[in-house]
This record gives C-alpha cells, sequence and structure tokens, in this order.
RNA sequence: GGAGGGGUGGCCGAGCGGUCAAUGGCAGCAGACUGUAAAUCUGCCGGGUUUUACCCUACGUUGGUUCAAAUCCAACCCCCUCCA
C-alpha cells in the first residue's frame, strides 16, 4: 500500500538537474513531488522525444478564472518554456455534475451552451501564457466531459473502482477532515477522487501525459492518479504540488473587496489589475515577482532588496510585468502610465474610469456613476468622512456638482473622471 | 420514530417582551500618520429621504397573543446531539 506520506519528498533537499524542475524550485513552486529524482530525470531529457506531458485541471463554472488560478497557470507556462508539452484540462464533465463541494446552496447546473462559452472564454486567458498548437510542445486543451460523460456504471466500477480501497479512501485528508469534523459528505463528492485519477489515467492514454500539477489541496488526488495509473497500464507517473500561496499577513491572496481578482479583462479592468499587484505588502513582493512574473531571478534579487519607500520601485514593476503576462504588455505600460499621472502628479490617467453625464451632476450621484459607492448613503458618508474629492480638493457638502473634465476620487486610491456624454 | 439543543446583519457570535437596525470580534470603507506598504489610533459599517429627525426592510417560514415581538405561543422547514 502506497501511503500519501511515503510520496512525500522535500523539494528544497534536492537539487534538480532538469530546466523544468530547478526553475520551479528555484521560484518557490514545489510544494511537494512524488519521486522528484525520477521525475527530474525525465525533464532532464528534454527535446524531440524526451519531453514529459503535464497537465492542471480547471473548473469552468465561470467565464473568468482569478489569481487564485495563477501559480498553476505560470507552471504551465515554465513548463512549457522548459521544452514539455502542457494540457490544459477543463473540468466540463465535472462542472456538468455539479460540484457539491461547496456550501448548502446547490450549485446551479450549467448547461452544456454555458460550459462551453465559459471554456472559449478561459481559453483566451491561456492563450497569453501559452502558446496553443499542434507542435511537440505546444499546449492543449481537453475536456474531461468528453470521456467522463461516456462512462458506463458497471464498467467503470469494474475496471477502476476495484483499484480503489474504500479504507484508504477514508483516509485522505479531503474526506478524513469532514468526517472528523462530522460534515456531511455525498457519495458523489466521495466519488472526485476516483474521476480525477480517471482524469489522469484517461491523459496518460491520449497523451502520454506523466504529469499531474495543482495545488497543495490536490495532493491527494493526484497521488490517486498515479497509483491507478502504475495499477492498471503499469506505468510510472508523476504528481507535483504548489504551495498555498499566502499573503505576509497570512491572509489568503487574491480577495479584494470587490470579490476575486478576475483574469479576465472583462470581469476586471486593466488598471485595476494593475493596482492589485502594485497594493502589494512589501514582504511579499519577492516571492509575487518570482511566482508572477517571468522577470530573472538576478533581477528580483535586486528588486527585492530595496527598502523603505525605495520598494515601490519594485511593485511598479511586479504590476507592470504581471500585468503584461496576462493583459498584454501595452496593457500593462498604459496602466502604468495612468498611475503614474494619478497618484505621482495628482492628475488623471487614461485608464481612470468614467462617468458620462449630461449637465453637472451632484459628487453623491458622480460617486455612484463611477462605482465608488454602492448606495447614496455611502456616497454621503464618503463625503461626510472627507473621502470624496474634486480635483484633489474635499468635496465638503455632499451637494457639491461636478463637472466633465473634474476628477472625482474617494479615499485615496479609487479615482475616477466625469466626461461629457 | 423518541428526547434535547439550535437557526440573528458578509462571517463568527451576543440579545430572549418596549430603551433593538440589534453588544462584541473578524472582514470592509474613510480619516490621521506614511511610501498607493505594514502596524497603530479615530470614525463609519441594511436601504431611503427634506439627516441632531423621520420612513422602509430585516433576526429560518407562516400564522397568532400583545398597545408593543428577534424576544411569548402554534404549525411547518432545516441543522446538530443523544437514544431507538
Amino acid at each position: 500500500m502506497t501511503s500519501a506520506e511515503s510520496h512525500r519528498k522535500a523539494g528544497s533537499a534536492m537539487t534538480y538537474s532538469s530546466d523544468f524542475l530547478r526553475r520551479l524550485e528555484t521560484r518557490g513552486f514545489i510544494h511537494q513531488v512524488t519521486d522528484a529524482a525520477a521525475l527530474d530525470g525525465a525533464a532532464s531529457q528534454s527535446g524531440s522525444g524526451g519531453a514529459i506531458t503535464a497537465y492542471v485541471g480547471f473548473d469552468c463554472t465561470a467565464p473568468s478564472l482569478h489569481i487564485g488560478n495563477l501559480v498553476s497557470i505560470m507552471m504551465l507556462r515554465h513548463l512549457q518554456q522548459s521544452g514539455h508539452k502542457p494540457i490544459v484540462l477543463m473540468g466540463g464533465g465535472t462542472t456538468k455534475i455539479g460540484d457539491p463541494s461547496g456550501k448548502d446552496d446547490a450549485r446551479k447546473l450549467l448547461s452544456d451552451e454555458q460550459i462551453n462559452a465559459n471554456m472559449a472564454s478561459i481559453r483566451r486567458i491561456f492563450e497569453r501564457f501559452l502558446t496553443f498548437g499542434d507542435g511537440p510542445t505546444d499546449a492543449v486543451m481537453v475536456n474531461n466531459d468528453e470521456w467522463l460523460s461516456q462512462l458506463m456504471y458497471i464498467p467503470f466500477l469494474r475496471d477502476v473502482g476495484r483499484h480503489f480501497s474504500i479504507n484508504r479512501m477514508l483516509s485522505f485528508d479531503s474526506v478524513r477532515l469532514r468526517l472528523e469534523r462530522e460534515q456531511p459528505l455525498s457519495f458523489l463528492e466521495f466519488n472526485y477522487m476516483i474521476f480525477q485519477a480517471y482524469d489522469y489515467l484517461e491523459l496518460g492514454r491520449r497523451f502520454g501525459c506523466t504529469l499531474q500539477m495543482g495545488g497543495s489541496d490536490q495532493w491527494g488526488n493526484i497521488v490517486n492518479g498515479t497509483d491507478l495509473i502504475r495499477r492498471i497500464d503499469g506505468k510510472e507517473a508523476f504528481g507535483l504540488t504548489t504551495p498555498l500561496i499566502t499573503r505576509s499577513d497570512g491572509a489568503k491572496m487574491g480577495k479584494t473587496a470587490q470579490g476575486a481578482v478576475w483574469l479576465h479583462e472583462d470581469q476586471l479592468p486593466h488598471f485595476d489589475y494593475w493596482q492589485f499587484w502594485r497594493n502589494t505588502h512589501d514582504a511579499d513582493v519577492g516571492k509575487f515577482l518570482r511566482l508572477f512574473t517571468d522577470l530573472p531571478l538576478d533581477e528580483i534579487a535586486r528588486l527585492e532588496a530595496l527598502e523603505g519607500a525605495e520598494i515601490n520601485t519594485a511593485k511598479a514593476v511586479l504590476a507592470t510585468e504581471a500585468t503584461a503576462l496576462c493583459r498584454g504588455r501595452d496593457a500593462a505600460v498604459a496602466a502604468a502610465q495612468t498611475a503614474r499621472t494619478t497618484f505621482a502628479e495628482g492628475g488623471a490617467g487614461e485608464e481612470l474610469p468614467q462617468f458620462s453625464v449630461s449637465a453637472p451632476v451632484s459628487i453623491v450621484d458622480a460617486l455612484i456613476g463611477l462605482g465608488f459607492a454602492a448606495s447614496k448613503n455611502e456616497a454621503r458618508k464618503l463625503v461626510a468622512q472627507g473621502g470624496a474629492r474634486i480635483d484633489g480638493e474635499a468635496a465638503g457638502s455632499e451637494a457639491a456638482l461636478v463637472s466633465p473634465g473634474q476628477k472625482v476620487s474617494a479615499g485615496k486610491k479609487r479615482h475616477g473622471m466625469i466626461v461629457a456624454a
């Protein structure tokens, strides 16, 4: 019996010879690896025939991914840049079933059209980070609905189910923690690890995929896949997980007041995306530069060493580089320029949100129009507390009027322009 | 099926007939200090308006008692614990 523990290897304890693993290691991507030495050996034989194929699975319940997915995406990017082949697996099959792991609200089932639309939308994000195509190291995107929806219950149980022991399934964190806390766990959820293991087996057969990567919470599922492949096909497959990326203050990264930090520009403007990175805590700058940019390590070391107000330079670089990867260089440069004129010079950059009016409106309406306040009450409070500014001056009264051409600010970070309709 | 406990604002969690839009903590927003950082201090933190005030909506759901209910009663729904 292979327990999860026996696979664990302290990644930092070994020096990798493959470009791929060395990259991941030095940039802080590796948490756990199954049989690190063997994987390193396989990854070392890059070039035609020797390249490895690896995959990461993504949910497709929404038309966009968020910052929380970015670590995995960057891993696929490094994989490809190291001469290997990335597979992006969309969870179309599992989305169809409806993942019950969320809380009590029964998750609404998505139609095939919605799932396909989400996949198409998500694909555009990946195209920024990966090169898709038919070549040996080109990325491919597949949907696990292709095989999961074709499964026959009895044959599946006989072929795959027999390799899973309940005893062992119960020992996995995902299950054990639920049971210990006496939280309900449906049979459907209980089956999840089997489906995911089967995904891996299927990708191994179809694409010769021998590595699955994912977040640290995926360790159990990944190991199940490697075991299943060994048992059924008698082949060796690997797993690699990333650490949970937290901010220095312990908070899970990626949440803002408005919600998730989306990668797709339809859900979060370029400027706001740039600002998210610009507002990184001092203590996280180096870590984020390594994880979320392509900058060389010596350059990062130099930036990370900056202290006091100087580190703001590093934050601007982080913001621009991270934005360039996800949104394109032009968008990143424009956002950086807007930030400079807005914050450093007190002016108004072109990327700021705009609110069109045909006649002067009250500061309260302007704040709501720009999305800085959710209600008139909130806008009034902003004015009363001195957080609302017109062209940099406190609004003073909620009756104050603003006209096209003026800049309206809420607090120190949110700025917008009033424009003529 | 039986016995008991519980469902309160984004989350946690008090309140248990009027003084409750509801203590406190977390999260969030704003101000001060700064570096568009952290920490700290201060204020705000359901919605609306003609804003020292008033109105509306809210304490699982639906009814009821009462001048007055988050608070009492009834039924129902859901969750938890123990017993079968």
